[in-house]
DNA sequence: CGATCTGTTGACGGCAGTCAAGTCAAGTGG
DNA sequence: CCACTTGACTTGACTGCCGTCAACAGATCG
């Protein structure tokens, strides 16, 4: 039956079983579904990877630093990764946090150094650096994807730039557990009701957010246990927590309806 | 004599004549030479000019906004173009100066609302959204060069993310003079002893300075006469300045050498 | 010459940083 | 199994940088 299903349909298409297959991990990836992947068809993603290469990464492990020599081009499909710039004098800043499915793509540019580093266990999709420059001229819809990919860090760097040159303490705090919020549910619809029996992960040490937010760690435990005596937040040991008040949340956060 | 020599020379290349008659301003345009044009063969900016128009705006003047219907491409002749983001409670950041080269591009996203405003007299050139989005597709250069801008851009906000979250008052002014000074010299070689004669231009207000530092008009204009009075810096009037010492100038910005 | 816009300077206060002590959980070794 | 260590987090007391408020100075313009 599942043969004679195949002999009819192979012609112009794959079934659903042939899929799974052949395409393997990547029909159950997030990289597919909605990072970079997610511009090819199921033939461009037969080449592309060909390319690919999965590893993981502990917590606090160094993957991928400014003055290395080999460009470095990968898919977030687990974990939290974040990306650090420094001072000469030793201060941080986290610049970016990457989550499932965004793309992690190593700058030339002659700017202040900086490193990935995994922030919780992360597993990430790498593909070769003259493969990947190969397939982003062989296919235009990769090329395309990783534009907007990009133009969408940009926008969200700038929106992080506001929240660092203007945001209050206690409004720096909220604004990251309401991105949060928005980034673990980006699939499903709004639905702030919903939430309030979500619990989110933090992903970050306090320092980790302090450098995030540039605030010192203190000044986040203290903004943190303001929000959960207003009843807007509550704690599950250190890195979880759930929103009791949306509302609340974002009209602290600063955020447009 | 002039007619003979285009005999000659026309069928593999146009002659300098010729050049300049046809690409008319283009070829004294800064965006040919360092901007999204130098892409471009001779013969596909012939085409990509049919795209383009220009404009002049004067200071204060709204360029573009974040919730405008059509797309906005467009690159800086002359002048200085900010980008803000805003508030709900009117409280402002400046996320972007953009200099002559530089590309102003619309954004999609659902983050923050933003708008682009000359801050001098500004001269740009405008690119039909469908045109563009065209052009991109036919001339592969283009699209190249466009990303390789963009990731520029995110990396340098990103520098800008670490003056806002770490630096210090006097710091992030001294960023401020740093970056004018390296940006107004992207051409000529490295040459401090040469900085010490030059002029440079501030291009915005007190408060936009603010706005671009994350701090308050006050704030920066003590910063100022500090660096005047530990003799790093020297001013013309209220927005030009030139550096006295370059290396006390670099030091208090936090650059690497 | 007044009106307006922009920039400068001073006095004061508060938000968040600094320093320091203490709690808690998880691991380690005797 | 318990003393000890270690790392992450919390809380308190104090300080200082920078924001706020206000007055004033200069420039530009009708």
């Amino acid at each position: 039956m599942l043969n004679a299903d195949n002999q009819v349909r192979q012609d112009h298409s794959l079934t659903d079983y042939n899929r799974t297959t052949m395409l393997g991990r990547c029909s159950m990836c997030v990289i597919r579904h909605r990072g970079i992947c997610g511009s090819l068809t199921e033939e461009e993603l037969l080449e592309f990877r060909k390319i690919a290469s999965r590893r993981t990464y502990e917590p606090g492990e160094r993957i991928m630093c400014s003055d290395d020599q080999t460009k470095f081009f990968a898919g977030i499909s687990s974990g939290a990764v974040k990306i650090t710039k420094i001072l000469v004098d030793g201060r941080q800043q986290v610049v970016g946090l990457l989550l499932p499915s965004d793309s992690l793509i190593s700058n030339f540019g002659n700017s202040n150094p900086y490193f990935a580093e995994a922030a919780t266990k992360v597993e990430l999709c790498r593909y070769s650096d003259v493969g990947f420059i190969r397939m982003l001229d062989q296919f235009s819809g990769l090329k395309q994807r990783l534009m907007e990919q990009t133009l969408g860090d940009l926008d969200a760097a700038r929106d992080w730039m506001v929240l660092l040159g203007r945001k209050t303490a206690e409004e720096k705090v909220a604004s990251l557990l309401h991105m949060l919020v928005m980034r673990s549910n980006v699939h499903r619809p709004e639905d702030s009701a919903e939430h309030r029996q979500m619990i989110f992960e933090l992903h970050l040490k306090r320092d980790e957010i302090a450098d995030f937010l540039g605030l010192t760690l203190e000044t986040v435990c203290r903004q943190i246990k303001t929000l959960r005596k207003k009843g807007i937040i509550q704690m599950f040991g250190v890195r979880r927590f759930s929103i009791l008040d949306t509302d609340a949340l974002s009209e602290i956060a600063g955020e447009y309806k």
